[in-house]
DNA sequence: CCACTAAGGTTACTCAATAACAAATTGTTG
DNA sequence: CAACAATTTGTTATTGAGTAACCTTAGTGG
């Protein structure tokens, strides 16, 4: 079987990068797909994004909670979720059921099916937007009678950076 | 790209079936699988287990948490989940992460990959054991550098069933 | 019978997510 | 601008998911 073209969205980001970068360019894309989406991006929605992007890391939902809640001094479940929930449906954040953390997406002008890799060991997440594999998966269900509408692709594993670091020195 | 050969572990059961026979088969390779791993299938194990398999739709925790109170005067969350975890690790039941549920597994007696097709109009869950795409998702994974150890795949839809009775009358 | 291990009971807690309703903010329209 | 509608956020409270820690009970082997 060979191995379909796909994009990397969010890639393994070398250990030491400019993040900053990372940050400023998902606010940018983020400001740009709500004004094409006809949606608000209002300061909490704002600030919500902005933290998610805080690492490459996922990020739960209670712990924006608690950073959300000593800058705010007023800040309950709904707050952090409906963000999320905004967040989700603009596409400029993913839900990763098989942590319950979300990861901002890296490509959020098009809508895209994606994958992720979850590494174990350093808890990075890659998001992948492979269209082949995608398809694939819908042609088996399909071949079942399934009509596929959603799909949750979440494989975990190492990183090439923390097989690298593991052939060198098992910590 | 190819459609892998597959196999359906646990189709989309006919809406009247002998759902009899499918909780004493499943139980019976229950114990088969449990005697052969040296593990005990308890009482309480296979309850649990039979209540997983009351019917093909996924199982909630909690909801399993209240039958058992019903039934023993004492049950607690960990009372479920150990039971829960114990019928995962001999590979009796799946957790479907995208639900937060539980489903029994069709082919207990071999280690397998496994995909899920969710229903969303009946709720019902169909076990694929796919190995061409699972092999494929591992290579897309290996061409980046990334090690892939397990598989997380929950695909949405239609079943055929569902289907079938939306063309005849939409409800 | 005794020591050891596995299984289950019990209490209590943290984290995940949502319901329902109130207040405030923003956008729209005469 | 004033009045109204729609959206967003605040607030309170609850349900559901999952785990930690500790204790008791039940099997197992000598
Ligand atoms: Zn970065
Ligand atoms: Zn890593
Ligand atoms: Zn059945
Ligand atoms: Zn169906």
């Amino acid at each position: 079987m060979t191995i379909a073209k796909q994009t990397v969205l969010k890639s393994f980001a070398a250990v030491v990068h400019d993040h900053g970068r990372c940050v400023t360019t998902a606010l940018a894309k983020a400001e740009t797909a709500c004004a094409t989406a006809g949606k608000r991006l209002t300061p909490l929605r704002r600030r919500v994004l902005e933290l998610v992007w805080g690492s490459h890391l996922p990020v739960k939902a209670y712990d924006l909670l608690a950073i959300l809640g000593r800058e705010r001094e007023q800040a309950a479940p709904p707050t952090v979720y409906r963000a999320l929930d905004f967040l989700q449906q603009v596409g400029l954040v993913h839900r990763i059921a098989s942590l319950n953390a979300f990861v901002g997406c890296g490509e959020p002008l098009q809508g895209h099916v994606s994958q992720f890799l979850i590494c174990t060991q350093c808890g990075t997440v890659a998001e992948l937007a492979n269209l082949g594999l995608s398809t694939s998966i819908s042609a088996s269900a399909e071949a079942l009678g399934f009509q596929a509408t959603r799909q949750t692709i979440e494989v975990e594993g190492i990183c090439k950076h923390c097989r690298k670091r593991g052939a060198q020195a098992v910590q």
